[in-house]
DNA sequence: AAGCTGCACAACCGCCTGTTA
DNA sequence: CTAACAGGCGGTTGTGCAGCT
């Protein structure tokens, strides 16, 4: 039994939105909000599909949207994170705060991709591109697990449980929070850790948690549901 | 000036997942 | 439990524009 389109495609436009349709489609979501896609297409006077509607709202008419060119540091955190996450786009548009899932999808493959290659690095494994081949594969936590973590699933040396999160085309493992080398031995068990930016190299950074709130390992990489799911 | 090419990005398509009846 | 549905996601395509020949 096949699905039913999402909406009736014969009487639809298609392509470019005009500024009438942006006014109608703003509008409408100024007045009665978000949610039911579906049939707000005929609520607001739209001859559009209800994903498409959406799809212009979230991409281009949010009032909450960074429009503009991208900076340094969000180069760099889109990196980070693409080498953590690989094309999970709206988990990497969830750290930064303003931009879409789509938007930085075109972002990197004009050219952040150019980027990496210019720098003499694969974008798919962020590995140099003349590495030998047998060791080309996807960047991977697992890959600094020890055997022994990974076949009793607990740290040998905290005795923490290891938190695996991974998913079938995703390769990432969380282990537990990295704590600082110099915080006293006793108190590395703790659920002290290190904020996303810190997590990612951004120490310094204006969003670092860290010495604000003491830090937490309960949203990782704002994966606190997956994990909360995973360990269902 | 015309044609070609490459880039940037908006938009579409098809599939997947969670929810509901 | 199952099917239908709505929303969400990632990959891909279409289109406008600028630069080059």
């Amino acid at each position: 039994m096949g699905r039913s389109p999402c909406c009736e495609k014969a009487h639809t436009n298609k392509g470019a939105w005009t500024r009438e349709e942006d006014e109608r489609l703003i509008a409408h979501i100024q007045a009665h909000g978000e949610g039911c896609w579906r049939s707000l297409p005929k609520a607001a006077g739209l001859l559009r599909c209800g994903k498409s509607c959406r799809l212009r709202w979230i991409n281009y008419l949010r009032p909450d949207l960074k429009r503009g060119n991208f900076s340094d540091e969000e180069d760099e955190l889109i990196i980070k994170l693409h080498g953590l996450l690989g094309n999970k786009w709206s988990l990497i548009a969830g750290r930064l705060p303003g931009r879409t899932d789509n938007e930085i999808k075109n972002y990197w493959n004009t050219h952040i991709r150019r980027k990496l290659l210019n720098r003499g690095i694969d974008p798919l494994t962020h590995r140099p591109i003349n590495e030998p081949a047998t060791n080309n594969t996807p960047v991977s936590f697992s890959s600094v697990m020890k055997a022994e973590e990974i076949r009793t699933g607990f740290n040998p040396k905290t005795k923490n449980p290891i938190v695996d999160c991974s998913e079938p085309n995703l390769e990432l493992r969380i282990s537990p929070p990295y704590q600082h080398p110099t915080q006293p031995l006793e108190n590395r068990g703790s659920s002290r850790a290190l904020c996303l930016y810190c997590s990612l190299g951004f120490q310094n950074s204006k969003g670092c948690i860290c010495r604000r709130s003491g830090g937490s390992s309960e949203n990782f990489l704002g994966l606190k549901n997956v994990l909360d799911y995973r360990s269902l």
